[in-house]
DNA sequence: TTATAAATTAAACAAACGATTAAAACACTT
DNA sequence: AAGTGTTTTAATCGTTTGTTTAATTTATAA
């Protein structure tokens, strides 16, 4: 539990603003969580913003990185949104309350994001590479001929993400546990695949 | 603009907390946008909280009876599908802000939702009316076999209102003005319904 | 008009906030 | 052991927060 300081505090800081957002998380609620003095996290890191931007540019390329991995070329289309599903169920079983943080604090602060605009061509980068792959697949004859395959992408991001979103609405509202939830998240995924499977058959 | 100022309180109040969230808005925010003295606010709502209440429970429940009038017997699941599309992609574009404060205060605060469950026993049996539907239809050999019309149901509501809460994100990832994204958003929404479609037409 | 209640105000409260100061404790080299 | 730079601390700064007080104005009724 010794552990160096300045770690410590990045760890509660991160464990924080996640938990509760920028506004209700106090640089004192840090300080106290880390047990450290109060002086010590601005000696650190000179004030609440940028303490809080080190832990958001953090998530944000963990995210982008995330999806960059799961699209290639070399997959098909079926493969590439199998592969996306499966990334964006699994992740926020492991951290269930980012995805609520990054809807938020980009929700207040768009331009914050804008400003990580280089790690966003890599984003946009993947995006033309399943689009690309998409029409490759088209052309093919392996799928349906769609409009437009950005807003394919766009969907199948939509329904895998927004379960964690909506978490504490869902366990509320069914009265669900935590194992039983993740247990409906895994079920769900194959009907998400299915879905995406059969709408892009090509008709006959 | 002379009006009620209990009223114009309420509507400050409602303006601001949507926009900047419960922790980020503050009394003397909602007294000078509603031109009223800081008293006056405590003096017809007790505390900021119970503001909060008011405003939160109002839209919590146009919110569960919008998916209630959507949903009918007398339709057939697509119809159903369709309607519920339909409304969660229009509404979002009349309160573009709506939805990432619902999601945001009922994710800090779920027991909050919990106290509205009699509100929301009219959304279960919407819930309900949906399934059974389903159901039928899948009897009348309508639609697909499918294991759990909820997760149908689940489906359909995630893919139609998440593009509201990634709006600032899409905005500035795909650099487009409102009058686009809203275009964008119709488009969409005409796909949606294709995919779940072509996804429930029953296999020959 | 006068009495009574409701609406509105200026002023102040204690508590919490982010940030800074100046001093103390520590680690390290000479 | 003395000196030096880094780390850590207690204390405090000026603001802002939600809420309350007590006084004043306005509306209502007798």
């Amino acid at each position: 539990m010794k552990k160096n300081k300045k770690e410590s505090i990045i760890k509660s800081a991160r464990r924080l603003f996640i938990q509760k957002g920028y506004q209700s998380t106090s640089m004192r609620n840090i300080a106290k969580d880390a047990d450290v003095n109060l002086a010590l996290v601005n000696y650190y890191f000179n004030s609440k913003e940028s303490l809080f931007d080190l832990i958001y540019n953090e998530i944000i390329e963990k995210l982008l990185s995330d999806i960059q991995i799961s699209i290639s070329e070399d997959n098909t289309t079926i493969e590439n949104i199998s592969y996306l599903i499966d990334i964006y169920t699994e992740l926020p079983i492991k951290n269930p309350e980012l995805t609520s943080f990054i809807f938020f604090e980009i929700y207040k602060n768009p331009s914050k994001l804008t400003s990580k605009i280089i790690k966003i061509e890599h984003f946009q980068k993947a995006i033309n590479i399943f689009i690309q792959t998409a029409r490759r697949d088209m052309n093919k004859g392996l799928i349906r001929q769609i409009d437009d395959p950005g807003i394919l992408l766009f969907n199948v991001l939509s329904i895998s993400i927004v379960p964690f979103l909506g978490k504490p609405i869902i366990k509320n509202t069914f009265n669900i546990d935590d194992k039983t939830f993740i247990a409906f998240m895994r079920k769900r995924k194959e009907e998400i695949i299915n879905i995406f499977n059969i709408y892009l058959n090509p008709p006959k």
